[in-house]
DNA sequence: ACGACTGTCTCAAGA
DNA sequence: AGACAGTCGT
């Protein structure tokens, strides 16, 4: 056997000369499971004589999935380009171009991102009546979106349905779908669900892609959700050789239907599979992982592991609480600014990481009065600008004209004197007769009630009908400036003059590269080609590690990257476990936060900075929040505190003493949130001490989960565990001074 | 009567 | 930053 196998670990080794069967790699943060995979690979095609094509990896992010297939040239020189190393979503949408035509769709469907599917299900309320205050649409697309992971048709949803809301929800779900179709869109859940669909309703279609697939590789597996679970297990039921790495400790995904089950329960859906750990860690010093370990102790239900690394103890984890969240940026900008110019250290060696994406702003504010060089990644990512989007959505108008959210995004901008009025109009003729809304404004002469926008609307028709002759004969780039420029879109942007509308047109040289690279590049550039490419890029996937610049991003962005210098920034109670997951009283909830600290954490490898601010400006509003209690589950000793700061115990004073101040300024007033403080009207948070006033076998009442019996009462530091069991929800375990339960 | 413009409200995490 | 409601202007 070559040698380069020769250079991991013992468990490492056996993870990757085990080969054949069910195989479920439990690997700690920063225990290498990349280079497992990776080895795995070409262990496989080296030594096992297996075609580069019949291995399938699935990898998070496309960024990872590129990593992968470089590691693998590096590491074999030959064979990569054939292996399937791609996320779900790529997979699936490369399989449905191929056969979706066999359960009644159109090959050429496109893919509807966040927005458009917002603004989709928007439209179907609002034709339903559904009132959106009752009923909040992101609610309403989070129940569609937990639907289609259960692969619960329209119909099937509608037949389960149990209460007012759900039969609401069945509603717009059913239209929804009907609509998705009549566009030929799919959004990014149906790639999943079309796809499992297919593999069921065809099975010669999954005969021949497990013939295909006869090695199975999933990385972050804990984050996988119910249709991704299935479509892997559909696959691998033929051959069985199915490799998934993850670990518990870091599925952070719940909220968005992954099933942590998925990874604690893979031994018994895949019998007689194999179970290795991978408990070393080379990335973080002694310190760090000591950290990590003794926040992530704190949760019940995890699989036993424990970490350890032979690396330095190192410094310790610096805690710092500023008084508002200024300072906390300035200290983060001054402290890297010694870093570079004191010490030598590389800008890209630094990470900031927070809970929301909403605190990169007061940071990126500082960094540009300080001259740092900086990347956010995430939050607006560049394919969701709105210039980049309006492009791109004449450019799917030209090219698929069905797409009626895309034709209705742009009909009117720039401005051409469409309003709302006249769009409703076409609206209702299209739904009448039947036709695309596209369809509809070819026959606008023949709408009754619509006279003066008629020429308008006309026009419009005219220019995009003309644009799709005249790209025949046209580059992307070429078809992309006519657009450009016969719209006016450019000249306005130039016209307005403000630093936004440059930042604008700077996006839209951008994109025009983008189309460059593309045309560049692909073997047979289309314009159906580029938008099916650019559907599927997430913000991170565009982060160079290269680039020499401090980046900032949320936790979860972070997953599967390393730093060796780590701010978090925000770790308050009420931000960090975020208000939600402690309002909602569940304990789950508080748990995957908790999973989140402890990604944070182990993305450091030489020095940790836990930050928080006494006072927080948070939408408008001042919160003063208590000490995250991620940051009191670390010990004193491994926190630098005595050196720079007061003992925990006096912080905790001090926070006090900034609240009472707060409470004497304050006018008592009701509030519907602790934490949130209306303009200067300031409030304490729920005081510790209190007294229940139900015990065991009372009826209490929940917000969430409505009635149920307490079944059990123990203290839980100043705060009581309820075991509640709610016959609708089940046996939910929460805390007493959140759940907020009454005696019914 | 229609479209443009202005001010107010909301905002967790992502492919 | 975007969506919506209400008002202004043609």
């Amino acid at each position: 056997m070559d040698k380069k196998y020769d250079s991991l670990n013992d468990k490492q080794k056996e993870a990757v000369l085990y080969t054949e069967g069910p195989l479920l790699i439990l690997a700690g943060a920063g225990s290498g499971k990349t280079r497992v995979l990776t080895h795995r690979i070409a262990y496989l095609i080296e030594e096992k004589n297996v075609p580069p094509f019949n291995i399938l990896a699935i990898t998070f992010t496309n960024k990872a999935a590129k990593e992968m297939r470089e590691r693998v040239d590096n590491l074999i020189g030959y064979g990569s380009q054939d292996i399937w190393v791609s996320t779900f979503h790529s997979s699936c949408v490369r399989i449905l171009r191929r056969h979706i035509d066999k359960i009644g769709y159109d090959r050429y469907f496109t893919i509807y991102d966040a927005d458009d599917q917002k603004k989709l299900v928007r439209e179907c309320m609002k034709q339903l009546n559904i009132d959106p205050k009752q009923f909040k649409e992101s609610s309403i697309i989070g129940s569609i979106s937990s639907a289609k992971d259960k692969l619960l048709t329209p119909k099937k949803y509608e037949k389960q349905a149990s209460d007012y809301r759900e039969e609401v929800v069945a509603k717009v779900y059913k239209l929804y779908q009907e609509r998705l179709k009549k566009n030929n869109a799919l959004d990014f859940d149906d790639l999943l669900v079309k796809t499992v669909e297919l593999f069921k309703l065809c099975p010669d279609v999954l005969a021949s892609y497990q013939e295909k697939f006869k090695y199975i590789m999933v990385d972050e597996y804990q984050d996988t959700n119910h249709v991704q679970y299935m479509f892997v297990g559909l696959l691998a039921s033929k051959y069985r050789n199915l490799c998934v790495v993850g670990d518990d400790d870091q599925s952070i995904y719940r909220f968005r239907g992954a099933d942590i089950r998925n990874i604690l329960d893979f031994e018994k859906d895949f019998g007689h599979a194999k179970v290795i750990k991978l408990e070393q860690n080379y990335r973080s010093t002694k310190n760090i992982l000591e950290a990590a370990n003794q926040v992530i102790r704190n949760n019940m239900g995890r699989k036993s592991k424990t970490l350890f690394t032979d690396n330095d103890e190192g410094e310790r984890i610096d805690y710092r609480c500023m008084p508002d969240e200024k300072s906390e940026a300035a200290f983060i900008a001054n402290k890297i600014i010694t870093g570079v110019e004191d010490h030598g250290y590389n800008y890209r060696q630094y990470a900031i990481l927070y809970r929301t994406n909403a605190q990169s702003r007061v940071l990126e504010e500082r960094f540009i009065m300080q001259n740092i060089p900086y990347k956010i990644v995430g939050g607006i990512s560049f394919y969701q600008r709105k210039e980049i989007k309006d492009i791109l959505a004449y450019l799917k108008t030209i090219n698929n004209s069905t797409d009626d959210i895309a034709v209705k995004r742009i009909i009117n901008v720039p401005r051409r004197g469409i309003g709302a009025t006249t769009i409703n109009r076409i609206e209702d003729y299209a739904y009448n007769n039947d036709i695309s809304f596209f369809q509809a404004l070819s026959e606008v002469s023949q709408i009754p009630s619509i006279s003066r926008g008629a020429k308008k609307v006309e026009g419009f028709a005219n220019f995009i009908l003309g644009l799709r002759i005249e790209m025949q004969t046209m580059s992307l780039v070429e078809l992309t400036d006519e657009v450009l420029n016969r719209t006016g879109y450019i000249k306005e942007l130039e016209a307005e003059g403000t630093d936004e509308a440059k930042n604008r047109l700077e996006n839209i040289g951008e994109m025009i590269s983008k189309l460059t690279e593309y045309e560049n590049n692909a073997e047979e550039p289309t314009l159906n080609g580029f938008l099916e490419e650019v559907a599927l890029v997430a913000d991170i996937d565009n982060y160079n590690e290269d680039t020499n610049v401090v980046v900032m991003m949320t936790m979860h962005s972070a997953k599967g990257l390393e730093f060796p210098y780590v701010f978090i920034s925000g770790m308050e109670d009420g931000l960090f476990p975020s208000y939600m997951s402690i309002s909602s009283g569940l304990q789950e909830d508080i748990e995957e936060e908790r999973r989140l600290c402890y990604v944070g954490i182990t993305r450091a490898k030489e020095k940790l900075y836990l930050m928080g601010a006494s006072a927080r400006m948070i939408r408008g509003m001042t919160q003063y929040n208590p000490i995250s209690r991620f940051v009191r589950e670390i010990n004193d000793e491994l926190l630098g505190l005595e050196e720079y700061m007061p003992k925990m115990s006096e912080i905790n004073d001090a926070h006090a003493k900034a609240l009472e101040q707060v409470r004497k300024r304050a006018r008592p007033t009701l509030r519907e949130k602790p934490y949130a403080v209306k303009k200067n009207v300031h409030t304490m948070p729920t005081p510790t001490h209190l007294k229940l006033d139900y015990g065991v076998g009372d009826i209490v009442k929940h917000m969430k989960f409505g009635i149920g019996e307490v079944m059990n009462i123990a203290p839980g530091g100043a705060d009581f565990e309820v075991t509640v069991n709610f016959p609708s929800a089940g046996i939910k375990k929460l805390m007493a001074r959140l759940a907020n339960l009454k005696k019914a």
